[in-house]
DNA sequence: TATGAATGAGCGTTCATTCAT
DNA sequence: CATGAATGAACGCTCATTCAT
């Protein structure tokens, strides 16, 4: 084991153009890599290499590899919930549940469609110890405060929260992961929208 | 001559009982540092280390360390799988699709509850490319014959176990990796149950 | 991923004054270590250890100890090709075959006076899989252009030439590698004249 | 450098049957696998696998892999002298030295025929640490005694015979290993013969 | 005695990171 | 500053050899 790594964030902030465009090869290089090659082959030589700068260059920006995979992290959670953030923006409007969750369903699988390989890449290729847990707990807030106003009859509405939100996703990454033509299969979205309604509107108990 | 070793194959069978007591512990030593320091700590060296083996007796047995994850795969989809087997085997005499659900999802949970910081190990640590994919087809079908005889206005049988499958190992996963502890809160089970109860009997539609 | 190393190639060419001599330091220790110590002994530790250079340096340089041998072999190649071209380029002025001959087996026999030891451990230590095979066709070719004026009764020159050529390499090298001081024995030149210039000049058959 | 191996010699005659083919069984694989591979990939554990025998059994015999070229050497070198001393001792027969030499070199040239791979495996292959120089003093003598009584004018009898001797095995050796269909070229003896007898039998000097 | 198992020492190679220009 | 060069600490793996049954 190396000697402990001195946290993960950049070491400078890069204020000229010249060092931003720097700080963009290495991002877009060491993507390229973790997809290709995963964690495993991302070396802070090869990122550099790829990137076209000098390997000391890229340690003057970044204090080691997790500080890239790090941002790389960062980059792509930020554009998630921003994602996310439209879809639930629109909720409050919809009359219906269904309206509701087939937007929700839509604007995630949109997020898979874009770059699956990538997604994929930061979902599962990443050890735990490099691994930037997204504070799920933020969307589950937003998803209590958008879904709660259409539940009927659910017991735990935050434990239903979070079931659905799990599931949902865990099913869209998988198909976009493995089987991502199926993306794009007409009913994908109705099954998924058919398997969330009835948990959030069930039937009167007894 | 660094001759391409052919992936993950054991080199030698273990004849007499003092290597099979080597064997046994190079894979509890990989089970332990694969929980403890995950894929990137899992180093030859330290296996071998770990087990009180010379490295030597590691390769005699083993071609590297992929043959060793591969064995540790192999050994836990197959406890897996047996666990799956009993209570699908327990299945069709059920009465009620609640029942068998109920059966299913505690079975599932069962399962995670062993060890759940071993499946984590395995089921997040590992790179993309020494990951054996269980055949998931093997069990998607296996569902699929014990559940559509209680399916109604299901559109795409098969489409709908595959989401089931993935949503509740899922929910579960993610529950016993982050909330262990929730595995034993009374409504979790049920909740499973809720969620897919629906999705399989669905009302007539139109 | 252990990409199969593309032969004997060099990595990076030196391009400050400091790693030239680095790489000097490398190509002198391996000379040195491969005289000493053989094949067998020249490891790539080794050789970093004796350059006093550090053993990533020399990977940094060269892919293996394989290309540091071709480069030796390469480099030594080279060196006998001037020797021996200067004196081929004598040859078209000499007026008798004798004289052309005694220029010919002295300039082979300075060429192995050198560093007969170098010689000897390039010639002989380097097991198949690493030789570079020079091309004595070309070599051949110009004894061929050079003596052809002088033979006579000659049935196969090109014959011929590979067997002159074979036969009083083959008697310097064996000489300076076990008996050097018999290099500088009078009459030793002129035996291989005496062996060389009957065969190439016949009297008439019949 | 691994300890100073305790020399060379067979630890123990086969004096069984069995034995004797156990021994048989690792010269064999020896040979096969140093033609193939070289001294290189010559190690204990891939001759015993070859051989079909035990690790422990071949170190019952022989003391290291030296010993075992040592004897590969041994019985190659007595073949060799058998099949020479054989054309020699029907020398003193010729009444010409034209005759002597189309006999010797028949006689080395056959003995090259045979086994050309491994008479090359044997010459080249093996590094200078183990190789057993054949005592080609006894030869010379043989051959001093064999051409002296017709050689004429030759200022340096002793010098003239390890010139004829290196000189004519060199080519046949070289001929056999890169071009061995040479070999069977009707005119290549007799080129030999020619380089050869003007050299022992020389005009009158003045 | 024949066999499987064990072992220490070492080799080739890479990687993350720092130094010097 | 940007670049080439340097480096130490591993890691994966093999080999010759011995031990234990």
């Amino acid at each position: 084991m190396k000697a402990a790594r001195p946290a993960t964030a950049v070491r400078k902030r890069p204020r000229q153009q010249r060092s931003r465009a720097t700080v963009d090869a290495i991002t877009q290089a060491a993507t390229y890599i973790l997809v290709e090659s995963g964690w495993e082959g991302l070396t802070t030589n090869a990122i550099a290499e790829r990137a076209g700068v000098n390997i000391s260059s890229l340690y003057q920006f970044f204090p080691g590899k997790e500080a890239i995979v790090a941002e790389l992290q960062l980059r792509h959670a930020a554009e998630s919930r921003v994602k996310l953030a439209e879809a639930l923006e629109q909720l409050p409007g919809q009359s219906s549940l269904r309206d509701a969750l087939a937007l929700l369903v839509a604007a995630i699988v949109d997020e898979h469609r874009i770059a699956p390989a990538v997604h994929r890449a930061i979902a599962e290729e990443l050890p735990g110890s490099v691994r930037h847990a997204a504070p799920d707990d933020v969307v589950e807030g937003q998803l209590l405060a958008a879904f709660s106003p259409f539940m009927r009859n659910v017991p735990n509405p935050q434990l239903a929260c979070r079931i659905a939100r799990i599931a949902v996703h865990a099913v869209i990454h998988e198909t976009a992961s493995r089987t991502p033509a199926m993306l794009d299969h007409p009913g994908f979205n109705e099954e998924l929208v058919a398997l969330l309604m009835p948990f959030l509107q069930r039937p009167a108990v007894g």
